[in-house]
DNA sequence: CAGTGGTCTAGACCACTGG
DNA sequence: CAGTGGTCTAGACCACTGG
């Protein structure tokens, strides 16, 4: 990979607001001081700028500067996993595997993973003793016949497969939908049956765009929600809503 | 507002891909042709593609060129606000006004925007004569005291704040959580009392980072979910979920 | 190979902010 | 007012794609 001078800077600038070096207000050096520290075109130092302010790092106003966004902005940029903010906050999460099966895809698992067997995995996420999420997953024959029953215990998928090297993972997308608890949703998450859940399919892709893992993530709706930021809105509705069927 | 050359170009190209005018692997003009074509510089041409790419519009490959995004993609991109998906399906959405008063804010109201006296709107959006979403919107008394009844039933929030002039409206806090549809929200969205309903609030600030409206939206599950399209994943798991309290 | 997008430079004018 | 970020120009070199 090449050395490219805007994501040096970027990568600079980064870890200096995460150092609080330009804490509560205080503005960042002008573009043209930048241009001068960095030795670059203020172009480059701009396509910097303009990368953390999406990433939710940095802001601007015209006429007063730069400075490190908003912090409740820049935790929702980092808000990650659910696993790595518990573990963030001292909790262990746990991990217990409910099933573990070669099986037949069903109708919707073949439509989307495009294969007839598929590995089923059904775990149970628990945060201090008390279930947070009820998840299956849904993986080709081929990916899972590497994979063990303590492997999916211990290790999340991601894990096996991304940083093991069976597959190279995209992007993914997400859907989240809200639905009454099913009897096996509500048994394994301690909640009755019919009360609320928050329902999140995920289906992730390899970097070549080919679906390798379907996600169904169950929440009880009284623990858990989403958090989303959006730098710049034209509407006051929310954004990423759509009708079904 | 001033009139922008690259957000022209964008909404040029955003018009011809949508007309299909590049679909189906046909790539569209180089950026050279293009910088001829609507006279600018490249640097022009190429913040309107970055801004489409960023949209999900369109894509690029080095070498290869300019292309209309894979239409799943494009889907998402382009999902914007349900009124619009609604408009371009060719259902005209409804937008009913239950109630419109000036109230003592509640503890929650005032947390969130800081003063004492709202003005409170609640609304009912249908689609097809169908309800489909219950909305209430609270802003400070000062920002409201120009509104009518008429204003706010014929034209959105964003509309009669931002492009009135009232306020500049900067980026937003979006969280999406389940719950039981209470009684009155069931009675308007015509549904069971206590069958699931995604509940979705939003805090939208100014370009200060001021809060200055604060909305609720609630969706009957059955016909509603939101998609997030994530370009790139670092994990399996939901992105964006938090555990309350 | 010729042509493409990706990065980068050294300038310029403008709208906007704070004092 | 001087200084700031936002936009825009006319160039340049590079890595990469397809034939």
């Amino acid at each position: 990979m090449r050395e490219l001078r805007y994501r040096k800077i970027a990568d600079d600038l980064r870890r200096r607001v995460a150092a609080g070096e330009f804490a509560s207000g205080r503005l960042l050096p002008s573009e043209s001081e930048l241009t001068s520290a960095y030795d670059a075109s203020r172009v480059t130092v701009r396509k910097a700028l303009e990368a953390l302010r999406a990433e939710g790092v940095l802001d601007a106003r015209q006429g007063l500067g730069w400075f490190a966004a908003d912090p409740v902005r820049q935790s929702l940029g980092r808000l990650g996993t659910i696993e790595s903010q518990l573990a963030a906050s001292g909790v262990v999460p746990e991990r217990l595997v409910l099933d573990f099966a070669f099986t037949r895809a069903s109708r919707r698992v073949r439509a989307v993973l495009g294969v007839d067997t598929v590995l089923r995995v059904r775990r149970l996420n628990r945060a201090d003793g008390a279930p947070f999420a009820r998840v299956t997953v849904w993986v080709p024959e081929s990916l899972g016949a590497g994979l063990s029953r303590n492997d999916v215990e211990r290790s999340s998928f991601y894990d096996l497969l991304e940083r093991a090297g069976v597959a190279r993972l995209g992007g993914a997308t997400q859907t989240i939908g809200a639905a009454a608890a099913s009897e096996a949703d509500a048994h394994v998450l301690e909640i009755p049956v019919g009360s609320p859940v928050l329902r999140c399919e995920r289906v992730t892709r390899t970097v070549d765009g080919e679906p390798v893992i379907l996600a169904e993530h169950v929440f009880p709706a009284h623990r858990t929600e989403f958090v989303v930021d959006l730098p710049a809105v034209d509407s006051i509705a929310p954004s990423g809503l759509r009708l079904v069927e």
